[in-house]
DNA sequence: ATTATTTTATACCAATCGGTCAAAAATAAA
DNA sequence: TTTATTTTTGACCGATTGGTATAAAATAAT
């Protein structure tokens, strides 16, 4: 029954494809630039992907299983909450790669992108950011009822500004360097962490 | 010498070509779309404007000029600096026209299409986000000076925090709902310029 | 009215876009 | 080994991209 085996290896395909759509964006990766990233030939992709839409769905969807994982894994590493939040943002801050502050955050990239013009891929990045939200919700609320909150802020309220911080950190490291973006970091944690 | 007048106006022409841009993008504004927005031929347009690009940095520092005029004009209304910046944000977390959260900022936006793909329409987009730092700075240095500042904060890394609220919100407000970002704003403040 | 100059209008261009197709190559069941 | 099925490959497609060319229309100085 069975025919040819697949030449390509599909999470590298796709992790190849991920860093061009979020170096990119959507509209401007082109199927050559996607094509050449991945090594195939056209057919093979369409083949099996179907298209560039669907594709970039599936790249994005595979993209965020990674990141929501790798974010509860550093929730998971830290006793304290606020350590945690501390470790992702210094994490935007001081990134691994220079070309980190360039590519900024993948969702957020793609909801600039596609809003208004868009409404699927929107609808789907809006989805990805907020469960950034509900994960530090979750998390906040853990802490909250742990007694270990240091801050006067409602939970509810703490998430959205963290995400909001995550929003204008992942801008905001286009313009400045490491040091500067450390700064606006701590900052951000002492006003929400440091009073009662 | 002369020859024939111009059927349009220069000026309105800007700035239907700035909403193009604005919404679309750089890149994914197609030159149809702005020849029907400014209501040109092709000829014209290419006749009066050079190409796509000189026209678009025509647009953005058209729109900047004005867009930082108004902001001045904010400072200059409000005998308080904080006054000043509330308003300012208040006016992005409740928009005249719903089509502006959409819409997000002009700058962030051509920012994060630019970055690391088109090295001189990043540098104009980051001098034009630089510049508003720089308006928040002097101003928060006259109230500093003028005893009126209530917060703990120095001029300069408020100035770059208050930058990074205006990317950070310019981007939340794609997915929560005008009483959310009106929260977020109060919050802000309330960190910024309520402690000592 | 002629003339030099400018703008307008539209047909046209090569390049690139996402996507299709058919033939060749490879595979495992029969 | 034959056969049915799948993947690979690259030529090809119409549509759209930014930009150009040319001629008509309009203008003010001569």
């Amino acid at each position: 029954m069975p025919g040819r085996n697949r030449l390509f290896d599909e999470e590298k395909a796709l992790a190849q494809a991920a860093e061009v759509f979020w170096i990119k964006g959507y509209e401007a990766a082109s199927t050559e630039d996607l094509l050449a990233a991945m090594d195939m030939n056209k057919g093979s992709l369409y083949n099996a992907f179907g298209n560039k839409r669907e594709l970039f769905v599936k790249v994005f969807d595979w993209f965020a299983q990674r990141f929501i994982r790798n974010m509860k894994e550093v929730f998971a590493k830290h006793a304290n909450t606020i350590d945690a939040i501390r470790e992702i943002f210094l994490h935007v801050a001081y990134a691994d790669d220079p070309m980190e502050h360039t590519k900024g955050c993948f969702y957020v990239n793609i909801l600039g992108e596609t809003t208004g013009m868009d409404p699927d891929l929107e609808k789907v990045a809006k989805e990805k950011l907020i469960e950034i939200e509900k994960l530090f919700y979750k998390e906040l609320t853990k802490a909250w009822k742990a007694g270990q909150l240091t801050s006067s802020i409602q939970p509810a309220l703490l998430a959205k500004h963290l995400l909001n911080l995550w929003n204008g950190i992942n801008i905001t490291r286009r313009l400045y360097g490491e040091k500067e973006l450390g700064k606006l970091v701590e900052l951000n944690l002492q006003l929400c962490f440091s009073g009662k």
